[in-house]
RNA sequence: GGAGUUGUAUCGAAGUGGUCAUAACGAGCCGCACUCGAAAUGCGGUAGUCCUCCGGGGCUCGUGGGUUCGAAUCCCACCAACUCCGCCA
């Protein structure tokens, strides 16, 4: 959500700014519009209120003294109804407006080049070079189907397309990139691990921006009203929801594994195939609370901490700055990395960090009051990214780890979790 | 799922229709005094939020409705916590 506050005194600036998006009706001017209406209500209420306040405490007064209220009751009367109308017009308008104003996107920031799509995107550095192969590679759904340790056709008969079962050496790869990913964050990068719930309630969805614009990507629990969290960022940030944080207390550094659903709606026939694109798929996920001036050296960080888990798995990736059009709606920058995939012969996002700047903490009424004296609660800034997301980095070791036999080597980090330095054919 | 109890500031807690929400009374915390220093004691201070012509005004007693001239207080619904029962891993 942005700040009022803001679209009001620089309407232009940020009408432009949400604008180079590119994409989509944003519909801020109808924000201000309603914001304007809102005022003049609020003024008129506002004086009907206090005169009824101070008439309120004439009648006790006038009844001790013994003289007649009927009067002053009757035109008391009037005023109640008067301001019973004016109140219901103005929470009207007032919800009209709250659900405009979360309907507008974050402002980009300024280092964000404008374009249309993932085209515009640039190119902001690369690790390691991509494997080339004397065999005739496989993808991964056929690495891990002849090995017998991914099933992709057994999972389509107990829940159906975009569903995985792990097997045995499969399902403790999955174990042990999601144990190795936890350990690195916590014992090395100062997160603090959390295991949230993986169902939430709808505020907390408005909370990071899911709500109300994305219903249709989500999972849904009609019985309790309940979501299916399509990343941990939902419970981990909403974590801190409606709190006033000491300053001492920033930076927080939290990192959470969990499943993640989503719906995919509107993505039919794109990746159909293997680990990429699943209603359900398993991911590490790191989340910040900081203080505003230090967010963009914190997403630099954060994007290296997750870049560092590629290293150690010694994979080869690249980071991208996406471009305003590419942008998720809550973001205000985002870095993604993107892992090599042999069978798409190109490199894949297996990660998204990003900065939202007070947007969520706004939603989510997150603050902290800083240090010094008689200071007022100003709104933190929010961060995450993938820690990664796991099913894509199975994928992507089961495709640059494969051997000519149809065995695939074990990184070496990941063999104290695995006990066996190759998965092989049985 | 059923029954009961509860929800007021950082915490405990009073207030049960108006003139005690500028939230009593405790506790904690921060200043100051006393002290070599500390403890004890005394004094003072210890929400948020919106609007503003910067004078001030409004809102918030779990949340949302209702009754009333007027609601923390009465009524309804919902949410949460606790106790007991049922169910369950």
């Amino acid at each position: 959500m942005l700040d009022i506050k803001r679209i009001r005194e620089d309407y232009e600036g940020v009408k432009k700014s949400v604008e180079s998006r590119l994409k989509g009706d944003f519909g801020i001017g109808r924000v201000k519009e309603l914001d304007e209406k809102r005022r003049e209500i609020l003024a008129e209420v506002e004086a009907l209120k206090n005169k009824q306040n101070q008439d309120s405490k004439l009648i006790p007064v006038m009844k001790k003294e013994g003289k007649d209220t009927t009067e002053l009751m009757a035109d008391m009367k009037a005023l109640s109804d008067k301001i019973k109308v004016l109140d219901g017009e103005l929470s009207a308008v007032e919800d009209e407006l709250h659900m405009a104003i979360l309907s507008v996107p974050n402002t980009p920031y300024k280092d964000v080049q404008v374009g249309e799509d993932d085209s515009a995107n640039v190119e902001l550095r690369k690790w390691g070079t991509p494997r080339e192969f004397d065999f005739e590679y496989k993808a991964h759904w056929d690495v891990g189907t002849d090995l017998d340790i991914l099933d992709f056709e057994r999972a389509a008969k107990i829940s159906g397309a975009r569903f995985t079962v792990y097997k045995g050496l499969g399902a403790k790869l999955e174990r042990a990139v999601i144990n190795f990913m936890l350990n690195l964050h916590t014992t090395e990068h100062g997160f603090t691990e959390i295991l949230p719930p993986f169902m939430v309630n709808r505020a907390a969805m408005t909370g990071t921006g899911q709500l109300p614009k994305f219903e249709e990507d989500m999972f849904y629990v009609p019985q309790k009203d309940f979501f299916l969290i399509p990343t941990a960022e939902v419970p981990v940030t909403n974590l801190r929801a409606q709190e006033i944080i000491d300053e001492a207390e920033l930076p927080i550094y939290y990192t959470a594994y969990t499943p993640c659903f989503r719906a995919e709606a509107g993505s039919a026939g794109r990746d159909t195939r293997g680990l990429i694109r699943q209603h359900q798929f398993n991911k590490v996920e790191m989340v910040k609370f900081v203080k505003p001036e230090t967010s963009y050296d914190e997403l630099e960080s954060l994007t290296l901490a997750a870049e560092a888990v590629l290293q150690r798995l010694e994979i080869p990736y690249r980071v991208v700055r996406l471009s305003t059009g590419d942008l998720g709606f809550s973001s205000a920058m985002t870095y993604d990395i993107e892992v090599w995939m042999p069978s798409y012969g190109r490199y894949v996002e297996i990660s998204s960090c990003s900065n939202f700047e007070s947007f969520q903490a706004r939603r989510a009424n997150i603050r902290f009051r800083p240090a010094e004296k008689g200071s007022k609660p100003e709104f933190v800034h929010t961060l995450n990214g993938s820690g990664l997301a796991v099913g894509r980095t199975v994928a992507a070791i089961l495709e640059n780890y494969q051997q000519a036999d149809g065995s695939v080597v074990v990184p070496e980090v990941l063999r104290p979790f695995m006990g066996v330095d190759v998965i092989a054919k049985k």
